[in-house]
DNA sequence: AAAGCGGGGTG
DNA sequence: CACCCAGCTTT
């Protein structure tokens, strides 16, 4: 439910859901009509038969428990990348890097990444695993996960107010003169000196310079 | 790599 | 009005 769709929006949704069928195996012997009534309002309607499909094969080849690995997860219908990790990590305390938009920010941030997504989509990967502890991993990603949501937002991040300031690689730049920035359609983001910080999940620039604001280029 | 898929909240 | 939201599946 959580996929693209904010919290609140979800959040009575999901409590009529686990209220009505309170484990795989109900979701599973359910019509799937009831699901797509029920489901109603929230949007992107394959997230429902994936729900189902997914409930079916848990029900049928796992005794309605979910595999506890990111490899079997990733197999099931609607659990992508970012969904494995999270059940993996959060469910099952396993060391599973989550990367989902707003991690994706802060890491890319975090790092002063300048390759446009989705090309550094692995290297992000590969350092939230770094970061990763082996200990209360699904408690580390939900962290940073909040912190994107509350601090290290899409435009005007907080940075005074970050705890993770004084190792972030943005740090470094003057941090009221970073601003975020929505590039014009058909440009690419443009390289020039150090000032300029790229990141996205649409690959365009998060931050820059405001004094290097004519600095797109087509 | 890019398109397609929805509805709702926010500045 | 534009932008964003605990992305996934299919071209």
């Amino acid at each position: 439910m959580l996929q693209q769709t904010t919290v609140q929006a979800v959040l009575p949704y999901f409590l009529k859901f686990v209220t009505r069928w309170p484990d795989v195996t109900a979701l599973a012997d359910e019509d799937e009509e009831e699901i797509m009534k029920a489901w109603a309002g929230l949007g992107y309607y394959s997230r429902a038969r994936n729900l189902k499909k997914c409930a079916e094969r848990v029900a049928r080849e796992h005794h309605g428990l979910f595999p506890d690995n990111e490899a079997a997860l990733k197999t099931l219908p609607g659990i992508g990348d970012y969904t494995a990790a999270a059940i993996a990590a959060v469910v099952f305390d396993r060391h599973a890097a989550v990367v989902d938009g707003n991690i994706e920010r802060v890491i890319a941030r975090f790092t002063r990444l300048t390759t446009p997504l989705p090309a550094a989509k692995l290297a992000i990967k590969e350092h939230m695993h770094t970061l990763t502890p082996a200990e209360r991993p699904g408690d580390f990603a939900q962290a940073m996960m909040d912190l994107g949501a509350t601090i290290c937002t899409p435009k005007r991040p907080a940075c005074a107010l970050c705890p993770l300031r004084d190792m972030c690689a943005v740090s470094g730049l003057d941090e009221a003169e970073l601003y975020p920035v929505k590039p014009p359609k058909n440009t690419r983001p443009v390289r020039r000196g150090a000032a300029f910080v790229a990141v996205a999940t649409d690959g365009s620039v998060l931050m820059r310079r405001r004094s290097e604001k004519g600095l797109l280029g087509a």
